[in-house]
DNA sequence: TCTGGGGTCCTTAGCCGG
DNA sequence: TCTGCCGGCTAAGGACCC
């Protein structure tokens, strides 16, 4: 614990929601939730106003249809978000050398590395500045925590949402958590704080008074110990900027179980090349090969093996993972399939074997070039009529050309400019036309395949001289979903 | 109509070598 | 030579986080 409260949380406030609404000036005010579209999607973010109606991330999107049955439902864009999330990280880096980024919309910032702050006036001082500097170069808001330790900013810009700024003074911090729950604990999730409840334990006050070695015979050793030093408010984990990969995986959930034993071998092969294409693209190789299955009921077990050395052949990590499957009962049918590589190494191997080896991948990728990319879950379109039929397989391939328009999704139309996709279906698809600076817009609908209508980049959400959002995914990317196979 | 995707860390158990 | 202990590695699962 330090002196003085110079440790900075930032969390944008519904960061995906907010940025759809910041893009589309007709969604302002309204709820709209931001998630998986298809038939077991979940909510990623949920607006403030779709907040009312009880919806929250983690929530199945089918139930939050029940609630919210008028709200936007839009897919994630996640280019989108990132160009955002880097001008956001641009305005820390400005702020101290010392910035930890957790996820696209959370961050901490270290102020005494770079001397921004040394006590609570300096430190407030910052926050309210930083909080300026993103509303006028992203157009969103931002909570700030500021305290002497990670956990209590974090907990400090939990209770400035939304759009707020919060200070925890040192020496207030016992009696500040004191009455609040386990579960704002870092680290106390639904099984500890389940666990805990049923030891008598509901307050962080309750987690002191049970002691150090209570917590221990509860929770285990490292969390035990853990939990009573966060209860105390004793926290000294310091701001780290670079953290190393340890692992990198792929998964996908199916829409309908998948039964057909070649069908789900097909699938962990094509995970196994994805994995490979994140890990390369990483610069790492890797050991220990994973493969994950997540069978009809949600029971999930995982199957791994280690290698003599670290590879990134795809060959090999298919193979591996092929091995792995054949010692899993599949019977009932599998959900979710996962491929991973862990036990990383940081080079890639660039000797004569692996170059072999990218060469018989590239041949398998022209072999595999006419796979179906509809196979990709939680899609709209294609996955949906996918549904009533006997799923596996047939329909969608036919379907594969014809052009999809995901909801949320940028397009430009010859005639009416710039606009998004409000919603598509039997042949059809609805876009509002209106740009973020502007009112909201006229909504016209098309056929799917109107040669005037085309994807488009995300429009800047601010004016600024530079014009099209940098970074963000971009015309090539946009045109391979709707024009090649 | 249940429950995504990409990670991290911890625990337990078995095996192996010293 | 046998036994016990310990550390390190591997495998599997669980909890948690955003």
């Amino acid at each position: 614990m330090r002196a003085a409260p110079t440790i900075l949380h930032l969390d944008m406030d519904a960061f995906f929601a907010a940025a759809e609404q910041a893009a589309k000036p007709s969604l302002r005010g309204k709820p709209v939730i931001v998630g998986g579209l298809g038939p077991r999607g979940v909510v990623a973010t949920a607006s403030y106003e779709a907040r009312r109606f009880g919806v929250h991330s983690a929530m199945p999107m089918a139930q939050a249809r029940r609630l919210a049955p008028n709200a936007a439902y839009l897919v994630p864009r996640f280019a989108f978000y990132r160009s955002i999330s880097e001008q956001v990280m641009r305005l820390l880096g400005e702020l101290s050398p010392l910035v930890e980024p957790l996820s696209l919309d959370e961050a901490f910032v270290d102020l005494e590395a770079a001397g921004t702050a040394r006590d609570a006036t300096s430190a407030r001082a910052a926050g309210e500045r930083l909080r300026a500097d993103i509303r006028a170069v992203t157009g969103l808001t931002g909570s700030v925590g500021l305290a002497g330790s990670k956990m209590l900013a974090k907990i400090a810009s939990e209770q400035a949402k939304p759009d707020g700024l919060v200070l925890i003074e040192p020496g207030t911090e016992r009696a500040l958590l004191g009455p609040l729950s386990v579960r704002i604990l870092p680290g106390v999730g639904p099984a500890t704080g389940e666990h805990l409840r049923r030891g008598g334990i509901t307050t962080c006050a309750e987690l002191v008074e049970a002691g150090e070695d209570e917590l221990v015979r509860l929770v285990g050793k490292a969390h035990g110990t853990g939990l009573y030093r966060m209860a105390l408010g004793h926290d000294d984990r310091p701001v780290v900027a670079e953290r190393d990969t340890k692992s990198v995986s792929v998964e996908d959930t199916f829409d309908v179980d998948l039964h057909d034993r070649v069908r789900i071998r097909v699938e962990v092969e094509r995970l196994a090349d994805r994995c490979v294409q994140r890990l390369r693209a990483s610069g790492h190789s890797g050991r220990t090969i994973v493969l994950k299955v997540r069978r009809y009921d949600f029971s999930t077990l995982t199957r791994s093996e280690t290698l003599r050395g670290p590879t990134d052949d795809p060959a090999v990590v298919r193979e591996a993972a092929a091995r792995l499957l054949e010692a899993v009962d599949t019977t009932g049918g599998v959900r979710l399939l996962g491929v991973g590589v862990s036990g990383l190494a940081d080079y890639t191997q660039e000797d004569l074997f692996a170059q072999a080896a990218s060469a018989r991948a590239a041949d398998a990728d022209a072999g595999a070039g006419q796979s179906q990319e509809d196979g990709a879950p939680g899609r709209e379109g294609a996955g949906e009529a996918a549904g009533d039929g006997p799923a596996e397989g047939g329909p969608a391939a036919a379907e594969a050309s014809v052009r999809q328009w995901p909801a949320g999704q940028d397009v430009r139309h010859v005639r009416y400019g710039a606009g998004w996709v409000q919603g598509s279906g039997v042949g059809r698809v609805t876009v509002r036309f209106e740009v973020p600076q502007g009112a909201p817009g006229r909504v016209r609908t098309f056929r799917v395949d109107d040669p005037d209508l085309v994807p488009a980049q995300p429009l800047p959400l601010v004016d600024q001289p530079s014009s099209p959002v940098d970074g963000a995914e971009g015309g090539a990317s946009g045109g391979r979903e709707s024009s090649s196979p």
